[in-house]
Parts: C-alpha cells; sequence; structure tokens
DNA sequence: GATTCAGAC
C-alpha cells in the first residue's frame, strides 16, 4: 500500500517529539546521521528547556518533589535525564527511570537519547518495554519505561530502590496506570525522603499534581528536601494556531466536518487537513461524502486518509507518506492523533468536539464505549497539532459559547471510567490492605472499588479478610492479564490442558484476530467456518492457532484465511511471555491432547460469573445471565451465532442496541457449582436444573 | 445478522 515511497529511499523514522508523541520524519534532510557531535550538543542548547537547566537542578536537589509544566517542543523529556546524569543523581550505582504511557514513545525518546549522549542504546542509555528489555544491569544509568512496566518492577522491588529520581512524563494524561503509580510513588516518598520525584504535565494539572504531592504539615521540622512541590514552566516551541468557533451549533458533525474541510481547500493556503472524528464509522462516511461532494463540484487536488488504530498497518503508513505535489492531504482520524502521533505538516484542524469513551458501570459491571464532548484540555491538545510547522488554524465545530460556558476543563481520568479488578489486585500483590483508603491523584467510586474486592473474592484471590490468598491470589497477581484469565490459567494446570489454555488466554487478551473487514463479510464468515468448533470460539481459536502453526506462521496463510497477522505475531509474544511466567511459578504446560471437556471446565473456572442460559421459550436467541438476570444475546460474530445452546460462558459483554455476548463456549451447567461452589450455592436449586 | 476510541503488563 505504501505506494508513494519509491524503491530504495528512506522509510520514515521515529523521533521524539518532546511530548510522549511520535514524530515521524519521511525527509532524509531531518536524519540526525549527517550531524556531527557538535550541533547535536547546539541543537540540545537551543531547546527552551536548556534555559532553565540550573533551576531545575536546583529544585530537584531542594524538593522531593518538582512538577514541570512543559508545553510542546519544550524539550523536557529527552533534556533533562540528561542533565540529572550530569548532575550526578546516576552515580554509586543509581539509577534515573523516565516513564512514558506509550511503548512507541519509550523506544523513540531512549534512542534520541543514546543519540545526544553518543552511547549505544542498552549500555549507559537503555529501555524497557513488554516483551522487549534493552538494559544491561550493570551499566544501565538512565532508563526509559512504561509507567506498566514501572509498576510490574514493584512486584520485586517494592520501594524502587534502585531509582535516585523517577520522572513520570505525560502526566496530565491521567491513565490508569500513570495515575496507579502517582499514588504509589506517594507513598514511597515517606519511606525513601531521599527519592525524587519529577512529574511533567500540561498546565491545566499541575496546581492539582501539587496539592496531591504536598504532604508538608503545618509547624513540622523539615529535615532534608522540602516536602511541598516545585513548580517549574518551560515554554514550547510551537507556532500560534488561530481558533474559529461556528456561530450556530452544528447538528450533524460528520456533515459538517466535511463541508468544513471544502471551503477550507477552497479558500486557505495550502497545507493539510487534519480531522478529528470519533471512530472507524465516522471516518469512513466522512471520506465518502467528501469524495462525493468534490466529484459533484469538479473541486480537485484533496487526498483523503483514515486513521485509526485497528488500520492495517499499510494503510497506516499512507497517512506518513507525503503529500504528492499540488495536493492537500486529508486525515480523518480519531484520537490515535491527539497523543499518540504526530503527524507533520499539518496546518490546519478540524475539531468535532467529540470523541469515543469507555465508561464502566459498577452496578451493571459492564463497560460501555460512548461518544462523549470531549474536554478544554483536548480540545487545546487537537489546536496545538495545527501549529507544529507552521502558524495554523483550527475550525471547532461548536460554539465559543459552549467551549468558554460548557465544556469541563479536563476529562474524567481514566480510573474513575474502568474496571478495577486489575488494579487492586496489583495494590494488595503490593501490600496495601487497606484499598478504600488508598491514597489516589483522583479517587475512584467506592461501587467500583467494592465491585472489584468482590470479583476478585469469589475468585478465591482475596479471602475473607480481603488478603491475597496463598498460593491462587499470588500466583493471579503474578501474570499479567485479567484475573479472570489469569484464573483460568492456573485452573487449567490442575486440568491438565494449560498448553490448550495459554493459548486461548494469548488470544482472548488481544483485540481481534480476525481482519476486520466491511463488504466482504461473506468471505470472512466461511473462512471462519474453516475452523468453527461446536463448542464455541475459545475452541476455534485454538483450530485458528494450530492452523497458523502448521503454516509456518505464514502472512499469506493469514491473509487467505482472513486473519490478522500482526495480532497472530502478539499472541505468539504473549503466548511465549506466559509460558515463562508459568514455568517461573513452576507449574509446567501439559497438553490434554484433544480433550476438549478440560478446556472448557478451565474457562468455566475463571468465567463461571459470565454464565448465561437461554430463554425456555425463546425465539429470538434471548438468553439470561445466571447472576443477575440480565437479557443477553450472542454476538452475530460468535461460531455459536443461531446455535443458540442451553447453557454458555461468554468471555466479554458489549452493548450497543443490545448487550451481545462476545466468545462464547458451551457448558454443563453442573461445572458451574463445581467451579465456584460458593458463588452458586443460592442458585443451585432455583436457577440450575440438574 | 452487528461492529471496538486509545493504551498497557
Amino acid at each position: 500500500m505504501s505506494q508513494f515511497w519509491k524503491p530504495g529511499t528512506e522509510r520514515p523514522r521515529l523521533v521524539d517529539d518532546e511530548e510522549g508523541g511520535v514524530l515521524l520524519y519521511t525527509t532524509s534532510s531531518s536524519s540526525s546521521s549527517g550531524f556531527g557531535y557538535g550541533s547535536l550538543e547546539k541543537q540540545r542548547q537551543r531547546l527552551p528547556v536548556y534555559k532553565y537547566k540550573t533551576a531545575i537542578l536546583y529544585s530537584v536537589e531542594t524538593h522531593a518533589t518538582t512538577i514541570i509544566v512543559g508545553e510542546t517542543g519544550s524539550g523536557k523529556t529527552t533534556q533533562i535525564p540528561q542533565y540529572l546524569k550530569e548532575a550526578g543523581w546516576a552515580e554509586g550505582g543509581r539509577m534515573i527511570a523516565c516513564t512514558q504511557p506509550r511503548r512507541l514513545a519509550v523506544q523513540a525518546v531512549a534512542t534520541r537519547v543514546t543519540e545526544e549522549m553518543d552511547v549505544k542504546l542498552g549500555e549507559e542509555v537503555g529501555y524497557t518495554i513488554r516483551f522487549e528489555d534493552i538494559t544491561n544491569e550493570k551499566l544501565t544509568r538512565v532508563k526509559f519505561l512504561t509507567d506498566g512496566v514501572l509498576l510490574r518492577e514493584m512486584m520485586d522491588d517494592p520501594l524502587l530502590s534502585k531509582y535516585s529520581v523517577i520522572m513520570v512524563d505525560e502526566a496530565h494524561e491521567r491513565s490508569l496506570s500513570t495515575d496507579i503509580l502517582l499514588g504509589l510513588l506517594k507513598k514511597i516518598q515517606r519511606r525513601r525522603p531521599e527519592l525524587r520525584i519529577i512529574i511533567s504535565s500540561a498546565t491545566i494539572e499541575a496546581k492539582s499534581m501539587a496539592a496531591f504531592f504536598n504532604t508538608r504539615r503545618r509547624r513540622e521540622e523539615e529535615q532534608g528536601p522540602t516536602k511541598e512541590p516545585a513548580i517549574l514552566s518551560v515554554e514550547g516551541r510551537g507556532f500560534n494556531v488561530e481558533i474559529f468557533y461556528v456561530d450556530d451549533p452544528v447538528s450533524d458533525y460528520v456533515r459538517s466536518a466535511v463541508s468544513t474541510v471544502m471551503s477550507i481547500h477552497d479558500q486557505e493556503r495550502m497545507g493539510d487537513i487534519l480531522v478529528f472524528l470519533t471512530g472507524q464509522d465516522d471516518i469512513d462516511t466522512a471520506i465518502q461524502l467528501l469524495t462525493e461532494e468534490a466529484q459533484s463540484s469538479g473541486k480537485q487536488g484533496l487526498v483523503s486518509v483514515p486513521l485509526y488504530s485497528g488500520l492495517p498497518r499499510a494503510d497506516q503508513d499512507l497517512v506518513f507518506s507525503p503529500t504528492p505535489r499540488g495536493k492537500r492531504k486529508v486525515i480523518f482520524s480519531t484520537n490515535i492523533a491527539e497523543t499518540s502521533l504526530t503527524l507533520e505538516g499539518i496546518v490546519y484542524v478540524v475539531d468535532s468536539g467529540f470523541s469515543k469513551q469507555r465508561f464502566y458501570n459498577p452496578i451493571s459491571d459492564i463497560e460501555n464505549l460512548v461518544v462523549a464532548p470531549i474536554s478544554k484540555a483536548s480540545a487545546r491538545q487537537r489546536a496545538g497539532r495545527a501549529g507544529r510547522v507552521r502558524p495554523g488554524k483550527c475550525f471547532r465545530l461548536y460554539t465559543e459559547d459552549y467551549f468558554s460556558n460548557e465544556m469541563s476543563v479536563v476529562g474524567i481520568p481514566e480510573i474513575q471510567r474502568s474496571n478495577l479488578v486489575s488494579c487492586v489486585i496489583q495494590l494488595k500483590a503490593l501490600g496495601i490492605d487497606n484499598i478504600l483508603g488508598f491514597d489516589w491523584p483522583a479517587s475512584p467510586s467506592p461501587e467500583s472499588m467494592i465491585r472489584a474486592l468482590e470479583v476478585l473474592y469469589s475468585l478465591g484471590v482475596l479471602d475473607d479478610d480481603a488478603k491475597l490468598t496463598s498460593p491462587t491470589g499470588f500466583q493471579v497477581a503474578e501474570i499479567p492479564l485479567d484475573p479472570l484469565i489469569s484464573k483460568m490459567i492456573l485452573a487449567s494446570c490442575e486440568l491438565g490442558c494449560s498448553e490448550e489454555i495459554i493459548t486461548i488466554a494469548a488470544v482472548l487478551s488481544i483485540q481481534s484476530i480476525w481482519i476486520p473487514v466491511r463488504g466482504v463479510q461473506k468471505q470472512l464468515d466461511e473462512a471462519k467456518l474453516r475452523f468453527a468448533a461446536a463448542e464455541g470460539d475459545h475452541v476455534t481459536f485454538l483450530n485458528v492457532y494450530k492452523g497458523f502453526m502448521q503454516s509456518n506462521k505464514s502472512s499469506k496463510w493469514c491473509h487467505k484465511n482472513f486473519i490478522n497477522y500482526h495480532a497472530m505475531r502478539k499472541v505468539i509474544e504473549v503466548r511465549e511471555q506466559l509460558k515463562r511466567i508459568t514455568q517461573r511459578l513452576g507449574i509446567g504446560l501439559k497438553s490434554c491432547e484433544g480433550d476438549i471437556q478440560a478446556v472448557k471446565k478451565a474457562i468455566t473456572a475463571g468465567f463461571f460469573a459470565n454464565a448465561a442460559r437461554l430463554e425456555p421459550f425463546s425465539h429470538n436467541g434471548m438468553y439470561k445471565t445466571l447472576r443477575t438476570s440480565q437479557e443477553v444475546y450472542i454476538h452475530p460474530s460468535s461460531v455459536l451465532f443461531r446455535v443458540n445452546p442451553k447453557f454458555i460462558v461468554y468471555h466479554s459483554l458489549v452493548s450497543t442496541d443490545r448487550q451481545y455476548m462476545r466468545n462464547v463456549i458451551t457448558i454443563d451447567p453442573s461445572w458451574l457449582t463445581e467451579a465456584a461452589p460458593h458463588f452458586y450455592q443460592k442458585q443451585l436449586h432455583s436457577s440450575i436444573p440438574q
């Protein structure tokens, strides 16, 4: 698909864009290979953060916590770890850590810093992300890592004692793992007064971060660093972006976005356009509309490109290919372009004012994906995307009055919108007993916490005192997956089908192994039938995995069978990791040699709470969950769709117009009481006929 | 016969 590349020319490079996003250069002129040490050093000194070097180092020396407010392009991410290193914070066997929310950013920043320091990656400077540890225990002094990896490291070293300074980058994004990490770092600080924390954040969040880390008590005699956090601001290097609003609210933001693109193309000078929409549906509709309108009005020179994370890699690459001469590229994107990817050459931004967000309802225990208004912070971030190469313009498809008076200042932190089962078990594993009293940067609702505790208790992971059980609780915590999946893996060891179950676990932990196609639905269904198992989707995954391995992991084979090759590579990676972990836990892998009943019993051992029963006289395939008698249906993508077996266990619910069960297997209801007698005791004689 | 924003161990 990358037809814009000439063979033999350089492919795009990943380069840190100073804010955790990744900028993809396509021109060889920005390659650093042409620069010697001297000019790299000059480049470093030209970054805005350079002027603040002394102030930053002084503040870190004298304050337990320093908050750096750094705008786009300030250079904070690449420079501050180097300043700390130069100032001696990595001496005496200590290390400097810098966390990022995203893997790609970790790799890009680490690579950039090794170039600037003229060292080899994995020696003095290294990085760790899942599946990839490019560090050397003896040599590495500056380490970049995802915040999720740092959380995992705490399981072995709860006080993170090998680090002298921990810099948490992009804290304003308030991702789940960043918030957990911040809460834990505050606790560690009390035990390790010598530890320094640097939090880099956007303006809007700085004050609340400072309040959170302010542990100074009145009249307290202070020793060591000041407890009250310091706040330092570093200006960015973005260009000015002029903001335009609509006069009246728009009723259809997709249509409105398309007509805005048309008028930009008509009236504004050259430069690419980035349009923020909510999902694949919006994006496909918008591209179709734009094509039609351009055709009917005879306008030429527009090249529209979709961008969302589920897009196959080859199609994603189109976004980074240089815009052909005399053409204007229009990128229709989800939120992926707001923080995760930085696009070069964008001069105009069209902001719909919406994004899809996950919300969790602890009462019904259902996670929903809904189109919701974005925050002011997001709107500013989106607008900023227009000012990276020259002054730009941002067209907001909402009124100025709405922006000023109705938009919330910041979004709801992820921790308040999520199922907390994984989070709670992680805290428990770190010895935090009083989960409900944990000091968070933003507290999740008590209902969510209690629901998580209930689920973990029902899995046998927590005991009556809400302490981790031994060995089950500790083992489940050790496995980096949803605790329900981890429990399934542990059960499979006893049932002698762990070889099969870790394959299923790996498939369930990635989005989808099928190619997301529209229009060729029929072929996809036929391909699926080749692997379909009467027992259900999980067993079907085993058939797919077997076929993939027999094809010698062939991408051609995947293509032929409508299977996502990259997803299968990931399945293999996760599976390898699970293999290592089970070995470490001392539970060997065993195959059940085709005894599918054992496999289904293991699945039931983890997912017994997700059991449903077909309504006796249902003509439309209506099921009711055994636990809450909720109305649910088998998802049309399941191999058991329209088969409608009497009793099933599902992996997850997706709710649209109905509640659909995704990934289901048939079960014998007696396995439920076998797997979780405590859970199904009451229902034993009422809802489960024996 | 209907779809899943983004991210991570």
